[in-house]
DNA sequence: CCATATAAGTCTGAGGAGGTGCG
DNA sequence: CCGCACCTCCTCAGACTTATATG
């Protein structure tokens, strides 16, 4: 652990050997927007990506057939993953059966000419549609971009050269305006269309929803979230189900694919929650998973909330650590604190690396590096960087002397714009220390359990009994608001607060807003706790942390239902209303208005 | 406004590289 | 000095969560 050890220098040449390798890789632009939109051709790092996709696919082979060797059957591999997995390699379900997923139609050539040169010419389908998505573009910021129209032109000409109409083609020379005003023409129609035309539309919808929007999980209907597979766009051919691996369970209806095509594979495998996924144009994984309130993601939100739930009973201890490491002499001991210290008090996001020259150059707390800090003396810091999305993080903190004494001496002698401000720390160890404290702590869940703890906290600190329900519902958004605040969010006031817990919501609710009769009251045994110490002193009650002071999730639903019965039969909560009461949903402060009106 | 789409994050585990210690 | 067993650390694909944009 000796500072400028051998390991350490040699980890650093490695970094730069990979840095460099980098950049020399090929690049057009270096503007955000475009990058998507670009080089599916094959320039050097697409090369480079299919060799090392290769090379893998080779080396799981050899892996396999290693495998196979050893055992000699696959009943034997079998065993020795049951043995193997007796950790905790969970099932997650027993039986799967869906309907695959939706391609979009094929295209439909609208055969208009398109002009060369003053001439109208013909295009094939596939390069029409091209034609056209580019079409569609004029007018746009993008068109006058060299690039853009470099990658374009590159790509269409590909497609052309498959055709039978091949044209030897200049891009000044192309006029792409007649498709550009019948695709016009087209969306004005689509916006005039009759009242029936519409409902046809919509019809089709719902029933594709049907075939496709469910899924049979344990026996139960279960909703699936995203089922469509995205149409083909400008740089973005159509993903074809050769590359779609379906996750059904065994013995269940296999869904046909396509009509002509077959499914890149169909597997078995209850220890992942996807029924399907392919790989999108840049190699990116994508998966179908089911909808947000199943049964299984429910569960997931479950667990998250009640790992945020435990940190309380080791936060005190993380805290005295890192304020104590602060002052450590060891570097790596000391970016470690100074790290921690930022996460547990902004609700900084961790700052995985990223490959520097695909993506947007955005960070968070161990990707920082001296250029979004600003020291202003005595113990002022200024964070100014790219967050998440590109969403500007700008703040103004006050920090103890020595994480401000810390900053400044991690600043040394590095550079501003090129070097990590914590060249010590890594998510990965950072990670692996929080998890020494409590299994599964990880430098996420203090975001969960910094902004449910605040919003915990002003609820009680603003709420008081006497308050009339208008009140109640500003106080509520005030709290939510400083709380998205808190997590640097540009949306306002949102309903889908992913990091509330809800029962937060849910147990003031009821205490707040909910007026019971005494023979139809729930239970509120579990709200005891809560209810016997608001207005006393704040804190106590979140840190008391154990089930008993909140409603659990098991309950929730139960809870839901008997509250909106009664409130069904009062006739002051509707249906639709009643939807909303479910798992993992947080609950804002106009539907509480509503609930009691 | 809301639901939906999908991009952009976080985190884990397997397997490789390379160090270390021992016969 | 080699060769092997073992360890540690790193990397990356894969899986899953969280965000904003969009229609």
């Amino acid at each position: 652990m000796s500072e400028g050890n051998p390991l350490n220098s040699t980890r650093e040449q490695r970094d730069a050997k990979r840095k460099r390798l980098n950049s020399s890789k090929s690049k057009y632009d270096s503007e955000n927007t475009i990058k998507r939109m670009k080089e599916e051709s094959e320039d050097s790092s697409g090369k480079r990506k299919t060799v090392t996709i290769e090379a893998n696919e080779v080396k799981q082979e050899v892996k396999a057939k290693r495998k196979r060797n050893d055992s000699d059957s696959e009943v034997d591999i079998k065993k020795q993953k049951e043995d193997s997995s007796n950790k905790e390699d969970k099932e997650l379900w027993t039986t799967l059966e869906h309907n695959g997923v939706y391609f979009p139609p094929p295209y439909v050539p609208h055969n208009v000419k398109m002009k060369y040169d003053g001439k109208e010419i013909t295009l094939e389908p596939e390069a029409e549609e091209v034609a056209s998505f580019y079409a569609a573009m004029l007018g746009t910021n993008y068109v006058p971009n060299e690039t853009f129209n470099r990658n374009f032109f590159k790509d269409w000409i590909k497609v052309i050269k498959k055709s039978k109409n091949v044209y030897n083609l200049d891009f000044e020379k192309c006029d792409f305006t007649p498709i550009c005003e019948y695709l016009e023409q087209e969306k004005e129609r689509k916006k005039n269309m009759s009242k029936e035309e519409k409902a046809k539309l919509k019809e089709e919808k719902i029933k594709l929803e049907e075939k496709y929007g469910y899924c049979l999980l344990d026996g139960r209907k279960e909703k699936v979230d995203n089922f469509h597979i995205e149409p083909p766009g400008l740089f973005r051919r159509q993903v074809q189900p050769e590359q779609v691996t379906i996750n059904i369970s065994k013995g269940a209806k296999i869904p046909s694919p396509p009509e002509g095509h077959k499914w890149a594979g169909v597997v078995h495998n209850p220890t992942v929650n996807w029924l399907a996924t392919w790989k999108d144009i840049n190699g990116k994984i994508k998966y179908v998973y089911l909808a947000a309130n199943s049964s299984l993601r429910g569960l997931s939100d479950e667990k998250k909330f009640e790992k945020a739930r435990e940190l309380k009973q080791h936060i005190d201890k993380i805290r005295n650590d890192y304020q104590t490491n602060l002052r450590h002499k060891n570097t790596d001991t000391c970016q470690m604190a100074t790290v921690m210290y930022l996460i547990d008090h902004l609700a900084l996001r961790v700052g995985n690396e990223k490959d520097t020259n695909e993506e947007a150059d955005t960070v968070g707390c161990c990707s920082l590096r001296p250029e979004h800090i600003n020291l202003i003396p005595p113990n002022t810091v200024k964070f100014e960087f790219l967050g998440k999305d590109s969403i500007e993080y700008i703040n103004t903190v006050e920090v103890e002397d020595q994480v401000f004494r810390n900053l400044s001496i991690f600043m040394e002698g590095k550079d501003e714009r090129k070097d990590l401000l914590f060249d010590k720390v890594n998510p990965q160890k950072l990670n692996k220390h929080l998890s020494s404290y409590m299994t599964g702590l990880t430098a996420k869940v203090f975001r969960t359990f910094n902004v449910s703890t605040t919003f915990q906290t002003l609820l009680k600190k603003l709420t008081n009994d006497d308050m009339s329900i208008d009140e109640k519902k500003k106080v509520y958004n005030q709290a939510l608001q400083q709380v998205l605040d808190l997590c640097n969010h540009q949306q306002k006031i949102s309903t889908q607060s992913y990091y509330i817990d809800p029962r937060i919501s849910v147990a003031w609710c009821l205490k707040h807003c909910v007026p019971y009769d005494d023979e139809t009251a729930p239970n509120q045994d579990h709200l005891k706790h809560s209810q016997s110490d608001s207005g006393g002193d704040k804190d106590k009650s979140i840190e008391k942390g154990g089930s008993d002071s909140t409603i659990t999730y098991q309950e929730q639903p139960q809870y839901a239902q008997q509250v909106s019965k009664i409130l069904q039969d009062k006739k002051i909560f509707n249906k639709s209303l009643c939807n909303k009461f479910k798992w993992g949903m947080n609950i804002d402060a106009d539907w509480v208005c509503k609930l009691t009106h």
